[in-house]
DNA sequence: ATGAATAATGAATCATTATTCAATAATAAT
DNA sequence: ATTATTATTGAATAATGATTCATTATTCAT
């Protein structure tokens, strides 16, 4: 028998990242992933059945490590909805500080796989935002929040603006530093313009 | 000498436009355009170099429109810059209400052509988006607005929240009114979550 | 009516790339 | 060392769909 070595799957994955972050999903090609990943173009499909599931495999992965630690905020009683909220917004920059490129395919390709129903994204990024909306009903709750904003809205209006501040620092990381973007976001959350 | 009949280059627009809004760019084939707009394959070809004329002759005529309209509201002395911000707000909904594909298109598909420098897109949006800083920066110079705001990153949360929405919107149009998210990210945008 | 002149057609072409698969290489078991 | 088994390769294939272009249709000027 023969092992398999190293760690192709991944290689392929983390490689699929950077091109699907610098040209696109529709203009990466499968032969440049597998030079990237060091591997020959069809080694490519002993991981992966066809392009598309390379690209649910990464949102897949995402919403999971996403979910799980969105999760263990929302359960904590030692902190305040305001604090979790502040850590959810930390979660997401820290993920994406650590990989500039999984934050450029993450706000650029999900609506591909949302269109579609194959693959279950659209239910997983559901689910997130159902978890965040626990945060903001516990502190309407509490009367920390404003209970004129209709969750609902207010929840993707958040993520929306996340993602399009992540994807203008992702195209000009020179400008930017993510720590004062971390910052005004959490602010501006929070207080409005007035 | 024989004319054109009919206005078959925004009949093409118009067919294009649908078409993306509900497959996406890439997955849009000329052919199918061709259909909805009556027209035969090739005759796109009279009215436009290729496929990415067509989506750049869509973001050029919206961006110009939207400007325009813009320009007009910073203009104004009549309001504040409260208002003004409505009024921004309103201007953009209105649009998308006359045109929900038209949104579903703005919302999804503006990054194929920023990566490009081909056409102007990108600067178009930089220009929109400079013209809105005005009003911000009217309200901060009025004590009306928060002055401890980063406006650059500001204007990128609110675009890209408004956008967030709108995609929702003209994807489950069934569940929320318009007029239900314009008035919650006026307020929102105003007032924040505390 | 006739014939330039231009518009429109849509099947054929061309280019691009995802995917397959026959051949080869590497490993483990005997 | 030999063989069986599985992994890997990358050139060949297949599919797709954008673009072209030879042909046909329509209009207008005379």
């Amino acid at each position: 028998m023969r092992k398999r070595e190293g760690n192709k799957e991944q290689a392929i994955l983390n490689a699929a990242i950077k091109v699907f972050a610098q040209h696109g999903y529709h203009r990466a090609k499968i032969s440049s992933i597998a030079d990237h990943a060091s591997v020959a173009t069809g080694s490519v499909y002993l991981y992966y059945k066809n392009k598309e599931s390379i690209l649910l495999t990464i949102f897949d992965q995402l919403w999971t490590e996403l979910t799980d630690g969105l999760r263990i905020i929302v359960k904590r009683s030692d902190i305040d909805p305001s604090q979790k909220l502040d850590l959810v917004i930390d979660k997401l920059f820290d993920l994406f500080i650590a990989n500039p490129a999984l934050a450029s395919v993450f706000v650029n390709e999900q609506h591909h796989l949302i269109k579609d129903k194959r693959g279950d994204i659209a239910k997983q990024y559901d689910d997130f935002l159902d978890l965040a909306e626990e945060i903001i009903r516990e502190g309407v709750r509490k009367k920390i929040f404003n209970a004129d904003v209709d969750i609902k809205i207010f929840r993707h209006f958040i993520t929306g603006g996340i993602r399009s501040v992540l994807r203008q620092w992702s195209e000009h990381s020179q400008t930017l530093t993510l720590q004062r973007l971390r910052q005004n976001v959490k602010y501006f959350i929070k207080h409005g313009l007035l």
